[in-house]
DNA sequence: GCCAACGTTGGC
DNA sequence: GCCAACGTTGGC
């Protein structure tokens, strides 16, 4: 099992919004970075993934999801009427991939991106995330199990 | 809304 | 292969 987190800016697609959709299920489409696609490609169905709120008020990690299969073509890239459009990735050679993922919980409280960086001292293996580095852009990235657990225990407090 | 940091593009 | 220009991301 392995551990990702998932950034969504919530004014496009929030945890309360998957946590409505059918099943709490959806499509993790619209990822156009080579970095993060790859990302994508390493997970396997069972792997969890944070949920993490970007580009708002309050940056923070807000819930935890499922991932419910392995990478599969992002077929938005192939719609011409698609924000996602891609004219140089078809259906014979897809570049870009996508996952479904399932809610399965919002976390006690937010843990925020502000709390994230006060708590790196305390905790070194929150430091190693992706997240906290600056200028960071990657929107799927992994998760240590010792960072994962870490910013449960925070949740809890 | 600002702007620094970043990834991509394309001329050379 | 270099690198300037450009568009995007995302914290603040």
């Amino acid at each position: 099992m392995n551990y990702w987190l998932l950034k969504s800016e919530p004014s496009v697609f929030s945890l309360d919004d998957l946590r409505r959709a059918p099943g709490g299920r959806d499509h993790w489409d619209g990822v156009r970075n080579y970095q993060a696609r790859n990302h994508l490609r390493a997970m396997t169905e069972g792997d969890q993934a944070f949920f993490y709120h970007s580009n708002c008020a309050t940056p923070a990690i807000v819930g935890i999801v499922e991932i419910c299969c392995s990478a599969y073509p992002d077929h938005t890239a192939f719609d011409p009427h698609s924000p996602y459009y891609d004219p140089k990735s078809d259906p014979e050679h897809p570049r870009w991939h996508m996952v479904d993922v399932r809610f399965l919980q919002a976390l006690p409280r937010p843990v925020t991106l502000q709390e994230l960086k006060q708590q790196m001292r305390q905790h070194p293996e929150i430091a190693n995330l992706p997240l906290l580095k600056r200028g960071c852009r990657l929107s799927v990235m992994p998760v240590s199990p010792q960072a994962w657990h870490a910013i449960l225990q925070l949740a809890q407090e």
